[in-house]
RNA sequence: GGAGUGGGUCGGAGGAUCGCUGUGCGGCGACGCAUGGAGGAAAGUCCGAACUCCUACGGGCAGCAGGCUGGAUAACGUCCAGGCGCGGCGACGCGACGGAAAGUGCAACAGAAAGAUACCGCCUGAGGAGGUUUUCUUUUCUUCGGGUAAGGGUGAAAUGGUGCGGUAAGAGCGCACCGCAUCCCGCGCGAGCGGCGAUGGCAUGGCAAACCCCCUGCGGAGCAAGACCAAAUAGGGAGGCAGUGGAACCGCCCGUUUCCAGUGAAAGCCUCCGGGUAGGUUGCUCGAUCACCGCGGUAACGCGAGUGACAGACGAAUGAUCCUCACCGGCAACGGCACAGAAUUCGGCUUACAGACCUACUCCGCAC
RNA sequence: CGGGCAGUAGCGCAGCCUGGUAGCGUACCUGAAUGGGGUUCAGGUGGUCGGGGGUUCAAAUCCCCCCUGCCCGA
């Protein structure tokens, strides 16, 4: 599993695996982790001990209608998918969970992107 | 040319790179290659089914739902055709459209009265009082009684309408026409329709989306249904081992945990079994399917053959970037491009929706 | 997937079942009382009854369809 962790790396794949899947998961992000705030979301992040980081997604019905929570997650995945490279987010071997704020409906994937990259950004550097 | 009505279709198109995901092939594997990957409403969850499990010997009551007629369908509260009523000049639209002489109930305010009725009024009988008068009489007021639903007035609603006759005054009391009910005749499978056919003078007004009556239908739960595999921990069952003293068993030693006692110590270890949680697998997608074609039917729809099409995820796959061409706004740069995202699967209903197109009609104006 | 509750004046709630007048508290306005304010007393203003249809003479109330918010079960 690791060498192909180390294989997708590169790549800027984005393996089932590197998911939050289980609420208990959730929860324990939730409670022991660190908070960092942006305009369109909240993140999440607390130490995993694992190989690699994973990324969890909540958008709650204040968001919107299902189609546009599908839409956020879709952008929030393609964001981590692009910046979990460059911004060497797999070092931290952490669970990062990120919890999409009702003013993102309305956002352009521009004004999301950028948003998110400096929250993603900005958390890394505190944590080094 | 303008205004409008019904039905139907589409819901940007093509390509490149990265990423996600189902299937197939290759590979121990990592992975590679090929190929598929949201909708007309996927939505709301309002009906109807399929499919599973539960209960079961059948049946009823209660409850809920439906309610003009005929047909379609696996079924339906859906669809088609038709009838009747209402709305619209019309094309057409809308309609919970069985029963009020089975029973119970309701109707504020107003009004005499809202099933059974006389307040005012009109007519009239008897008694009393008064006016007028020579007489015949005539008339006013009042008390008790009778007749009367024409008029007044109230109301959402007051017991067919108009006219003529008739009468003390009136009244379908009688007549004519219109309306209504029943019967008959004709047409229609039927709901019903037509009749200068007959009869009845019309007799019990409204509300059943008030209780209710009649007819028809319905067992309950839902894919987190259900089935299979099954960790850790705790507990359950079976077997074995260990285990203090005495008795018993045995000819004796060794040994045995069958019985009793005791609590100083220990009250544990091993193996197996079943239930079952997390988790995983399955159910899981090709089926009462859809399109084209032929035949039958006014139609819904049915039958038939061939070709083509058809997502299966599970913290839940469709995204990002770029190019070309459409469409809309803007002088331009540029911006925008609806409603909205599958969750077991179908048949409907309802609701949301930028814009584009096809088709059949209606009304008005103008020209021929 | 299935079930339930609520929406009425600025705010918190009755009224709905059994249809005809929308009421209570608070807030607001006016007046009285006080030197002034508060408390108190008297009077008053204020509501598309979530939206749209239907039944009815008449609908907040009965029926149907939507919208919004909240809760529960597997």
């Amino acid at each position: 599993m690791e060498n192909s962790l180390l294989t997708a790396r590169g790549r800027r794949t984005l393996p089932k695996q590197t998911r939050l899947a289980k609420r208990a998961d959730y929860l324990r992000t939730y409670e022991s982790g660190r908070k960092y705030f942006s305009r369109f979301s909240v993140l999440f992040i607390a130490d995993n001990q694992m190989t690699f980081s994973r990324l969890g997604i909540t958008a709650t019905k204040k968001a919107g209608k299902a189609n546009i929570r599908n839409r956020l997650k879709r952008w929030t995945r393609e964001v981590w998918r692009a910046h979990r490279e460059p911004l060497a987010l797999d070092l931290q071997r952490a669970d990062f969970v990120v919890n999409i704020k009702p003013s993102a409906a309305r956002a352009s994937f521009t004004d999301f992107k950028s948003d998110l990259v400096a929250l993603f950004r900005r958390a890394a550097t505190s944590l080094q």
